[in-house]
DNA sequence: ATTGCCGGGCG
DNA sequence: CGCCCGGCAAT
């Protein structure tokens, strides 16, 4: 049960570089969920920890051991996820797709292939309407209004992707955008997918009438929406916002006010402390400001039976630059003695 | 693989 | 003691 909270505090991290790419990421995305069973998450927790941050346009490379940090821009452009082919839906069947014209259909509108829907031909025109999905860290972009619904009804509602029926449900989960002739990105970039009221459900009841007048099927069952389904969404806002807080705070930032790209890391801090959620009852970080002594005592309150038979429970490892780190191996001599000789530092004590 | 540093050795 | 390093643990 902990874990859509936590996939879903992870992926959000997500958000801010989804703008870039967000129309391939979303492909990808949504080809990746076409099951409706699975919501595999679209981004892999803690890939922020490790990562590069390739998708935002720029990795942050090496830092030589010399001290200094070396950005590179990423030479490839290409997407991480290869993207992935027409969709291997196996549970949809591709009735009706025939009639399609596939001409100037642009690639958001690849996977609305397999849906039946007879997508409006595109006017050249200034003026293109699209329909995003406003479902946290989705952001797929469609351009009809029925498509986007079937989007909604069959990847995040999970119903069954065949009935044509719409409960009407899924018009809370999209918003219509236009945007000036085709600069999609334009658009998408202009209704970033955390918006900047996070505390918010999804922005219900906003300009979506007008798209889904249509429906062919009259609403047959007007479904008391599922709890389940129509609170799901709500309550991702709320953790994600809920989390966000707690994270954003207490983060190590070490005491040195030292820029370092490492302890920047881009506002993702929050995944950062495991401690929060797996109940430990010290966190690290609070053990790191005690004084030695006190961090000693705490251990032993800590674990009530230290495993260590010989020796003090090695120390907490500082976490802070030290000597070797700030002036490199080929700045020994600049170290303090105590890292020369191999000792806790004692000049970036923690 | 790298880094912090304990434990211990040598002069 | 000052100095150094093997080796372990954490990252």
């Amino acid at each position: 049960m902990a874990w859509p909270v936590l996939f879903f505090c992870s992926s959000r991290k997500s958000s801010e570089e989804l703008d870039m790419d967000k129309v391939t990421a979303a492909m990808v995305l949504t080809s990746l969920s076409t099951s409706p069973l699975v919501h595999s998450p679209p981004v892999r927790p803690n890939e922020g920890l490790n990562g590069s941050w390739k998708e935002g346009g720029f990795v942050c490379s090496s830092y030589s051991s010399s001290g200094y940090w070396s950005w590179s821009a990423p030479s490839d452009q290409s997407n991480p996820s290869t993207p992935s082919p027409p969709l291997s839906a196996d549970s949809f069947k591709p009735f009706r797709v025939s009639n399609l014209p596939d001409d100037g259909i642009d690639e958001a509108e690849a996977s609305n292939l397999l849906f039946d829907e007879p997508i409006p031909r595109k006017r050249k025109n200034s003026m293109k309407v699209m329909f995003k999905c406003l479902w946290k860290n989705c952001g797929k972009v469609l351009s009809t209004s029925a498509g986007i619904q079937k989007h909604v009804r069959t990847i995040h509602l999970g119903r069954n992707g065949d009935s044509d029926c719409s409960d009407g449900e899924e018009d809370f989960y999209y918003t219509e955008i236009r945007l000036n002739t085709d600069s999609v990105a334009d658009g998408l970039s202009s209704l970033s997918p955390v918006s900047p009221s996070v505390a918010s459900p999804p922005p219900i009841f906003s300009s979506q009438e007008a798209g889904r007048t249509d429906s062919a099927c009259a609403k047959t069952e007007t479904k008391p929406s599922t709890p389940l389904s129509r609170s799901a969404p709500t309550t991702l806002y709320l953790v994600h916002t809920d989390h966000a807080y707690q994270a954003t705070a207490p983060v190590n930032i070490p005491r040195s006010a030292n820029f370092t790209p490492s302890d920047n890391s881009v506002g993702i801090s929050w995944q950062s402390p495991p401690v929060a959620f797996t109940g430990t009852p010290v966190s690290p970080m609070h053990s790191r400001q005690m004084g030695f002594g006190d961090q000693r005592q705490q251990a032993h309150t800590t674990l009530s039976s230290p495993p260590r038979a010989s020796g003090g429970p090695r120390k907490p490892r500082g976490e802070g630059k030290k000597c070797r780190k700030v002036y490199g191996m080929e700045n020994r001599d600049m170290w303090c003695t105590a890292c020369r000789w191999k000792k806790a530092c004692q000049r970036f004590i923690d």
